[in-house]
DNA sequence: CGCACCATGTAATGCGTTACATGATTTT
DNA sequence: AAAATCATGTAACGCATTACATGGTGCG
């Protein structure tokens, strides 16, 4: 999956492993992460069978840049995952919730803790989608015109996001009160 | 993390990789799942550094059963691993947000093929939780009257999951909107 | 003086999936 | 007659994480 996140970037442009990494961690981040180590090793691998090409360049101060560029073959594969259909649901893994399942008896306060401290983390990030985000995605529309349909499908997948962290917290609300309410 | 589901229906009470699948099958699948082949490679790592014991029971029609049982210190490590807070979000991979990011340059009826599809398997999904998910732990708290506070917490994951496939579905519908007002 | 940033990679390990292998009983 | 259920496991492969390894520049 990483492999089409990859190509999907260097459909707009080519670029390192390194400046990869920042795009992914500015926009797909939070549907799609990797690590650096890996999207070195799966950009290897793009380049053996035909997807990308790459260069060297070398520069004064800094390590030389290896500069990936996708090749038709690469845009021809990436169309081909992007027009296929999704035949089923993306597989869920939430740790919390997870956990919640099993804690009937662990002490209500161990469970508050870790709903307090979940709830902060997604309001944080529910702040991040409404107030960082649009910037991001308008910054991009601004400075390429071209992109304005881009921006729209940015915008949703933002959307999407927002509502989700939105619909957590208030999930983690009604669980809260919900553990308070067995003291009583 | 598959160890602590295993360890956490375990502690209920002793049962084969076959039922333990069965059991996740019917309740945490949808924010963790697992194969079965998994299933049996980690029991086996759990027996070996003691966290459970089995024994092997022959049955005349049907293959033996091995029979795991959850040791103190299997019960230790789960209640370590409930009581432990989780200081991170749950990294979330969604395909079909990933595939919406990049398909700008698709055909807006390939997206919109791709976007309806989904919207029929959330909808479904969302039945589930309402209609089925909520016999299955009624059921649980009927046979077993001192599993209530599990049933709650059940309940509450099982609210979480309704709650997110609405959520995917409205958001959904409002996407496949946004993309057929990009014929006009 | 230490930390962050730029920039690339390898090695070891862990976790998960898919395919393979077996085989009787029960349901459709 | 075919498919599903019960029941366990191994082997090969793929993908991801963590740790290791290197080393210069710029900022506070």
């Amino acid at each position: 999956m990483l492999k089409y996140i990859l190509l999907g970037f260097l459909n707009y442009q080519p670029a390192t492993g390194y400046e990869l990494k920042q795009r992914m961690d500015s926009s797909t981040t939070h549907f799609w992460h990797a690590k650096l180590s890996q999207i070195y090793i799966t950009l290897k691998a793009l380049e053996e069978d035909g997807s990308l090409t790459s260069t060297l360049e070398a520069q004064a101060d800094r390590p030389d840049k290896r500069i990936y560029t996708i090749t038709p073959q690469g845009q021809a594969d990436l169309h081909q995952w992007l027009a296929q259909p999704e035949m089923a649901l993306s597989p869920k893994k939430e740790t919390l919730v997870l956990k919640l399942f099993f804690s009937a008896q662990l002490d209500p306060q161990a469970i508050l803790t870790q709903l307090r401290l979940q709830r902060e983390l997604h309001n944080q990030q529910l702040a991040y989608y409404r107030d960082v985000s649009p910037q991001i995605i308008q910054q991009a529309a601004d400075d390429f015109p071209m992109l304005a349909k881009d921006a729209a499908l940015w915008e949703a997948t933002r959307r999407f996001g927002e509502k989700y962290e939105a619909l957590y917290v208030s999930w983690l609300d009604e669980t809260i009160q919900l553990v308070e309410g067995q003291f009583h």
